[in-house]
DNA sequence: AATTTTCCTGAATTTGGATTTAATGACTAA
DNA sequence: TTAGTCATTAAATCCAAATTCAGGAAAATT
């Protein structure tokens, strides 16, 4: 029984990382009916090495699913680093939260998920999971908005906030589907449109 | 070359229709991914007799989905029969979008779909050309509703017809995947609240 | 009634993918 | 060194599902 050093630990994570990006990247490719095969081909492996490490590939696939979701949230929250004016926040959220293109790898994980989701439990909880951290996102940016005087609330903040996801995710789900006169500005400006009434603010602002 | 007789037309189409039938519920039970053998199951015959009137399941499961959108559509203009008033008939059609519960198979299937449409070119133009029948359904509405006074519109019908289906996609997706307190009825009220907002009008009406 | 056509079954066959396993090289620890 | 563990492959095997097809019942046509 091997100590496990800092050296082997790092490699450990980085291949359990490598396997991860591959099932996502198949799954973003095949959707959630992936082969086991389809993973190994995105992973450079055999069919045999990824089910030494995963004897179960639905195990797999679950955690690429939380680690992709994962950095989808991290990478919102990211976005929002250092900017402290809470309509350039809102700007930046709303923006930052639809695909740019029908080919984003990481919202197509998403909708493969969220069909899914009807049938699958696991899949269903992590997506609501998922929902609601976003709206908790969303209610702590206008409340302080609010609390700054920046914005009205035209209702709740939590009405307003899954009103907010609830509009990225569908028209996420458009632009996906490569909607001819919807793309992400259009998307974008729609749901502007319903953040200036929900908040009587002029959006969007410039952002820095 | 045996003429079509009324019968025997009658008698086509209503195999044609079971056919359809059985495709929908075992796509809103297995998703996508749904196997032949599942389909004979749900339409109780062999998979033989699936493949002898649908040689390629494919086009089985495209033609199911054609029929289950036109039915869902059809419904929800059903639901507005011998409704006038515009808040009334807005009320309605927010209410008849949203699955009543988990189970609901129409949605079920719309959800599947949803996933799907992301990497198959076929199911993404039948799920937009949906969504446009419906913001058409919306903007009718609307500018009916705006036109006889009862509505004041806070912005163009197109882009509140727009974010009220997605709204209503989008809430579907959740009450598909169980939200712990987003049921039918919280999601309508949601939806209201929005709606409150770009009609001026003080949604929802009673109906009759 | 006889014949043809339509629809379907059940069994045989094929296919594609999952799973198992023996062999192998790389690394680690004593 | 040497022994042992780890990660991997390639080939063999297994399995489930798709596909094909000969045959037969039912329906339609003559």
């Amino acid at each position: 029984m091997a100590k496990t050093s800092g050296r082997e630990s790092r490699q450990k994570s980085a291949k359990r990382n490598d396997l991860l990006e591959a099932a996502q990247r198949a799954m973003a490719e095949h959707g959630t009916a992936v082969r086991l095969n389809q993973v190994a081909e995105h992973a450079g492996m055999t069919s045999g090495a990824i089910l030494y490490h995963y004897p179960d590939l639905q195990d797999l696939l679950v955690d690429a699913n939380r680690a992709g979701m994962e950095r989808f949230y991290t990478e919102r929250v990211a976005a929002l680093e250092g900017i402290n004016d809470p309509a350039e926040r809102l700007t930046v959220t709303i923006t930052s939260g639809l695909p740019v293109a029908q080919d984003d790898e990481e919202v197509r994980l998403l909708c493969a998920l969220g069909g899914e989701a009807a049938r699958n439990t696991i899949y269903a909880v992590l997506l609501t999971a998922l929902f609601d951290r976003q709206v908790a996102m969303y209610q702590t940016l206008l409340d302080t908005g609010a609390t700054q005087g920046v914005f009205q609330l035209s209702s709740d903040s939590l009405t307003i906030a899954r009103n907010l996801v609830a509009l990225e995710d569908a028209y996420g789900y458009r632009i996906m589907a490569s909607h001819p006169t919807l793309d992400h500005d259009v998307a974008a400006n729609l749901i502007f449109d319903y953040a200036r009434l929900a908040t009587s603010h002029p959006l969007p602002v410039e952002t820095t």
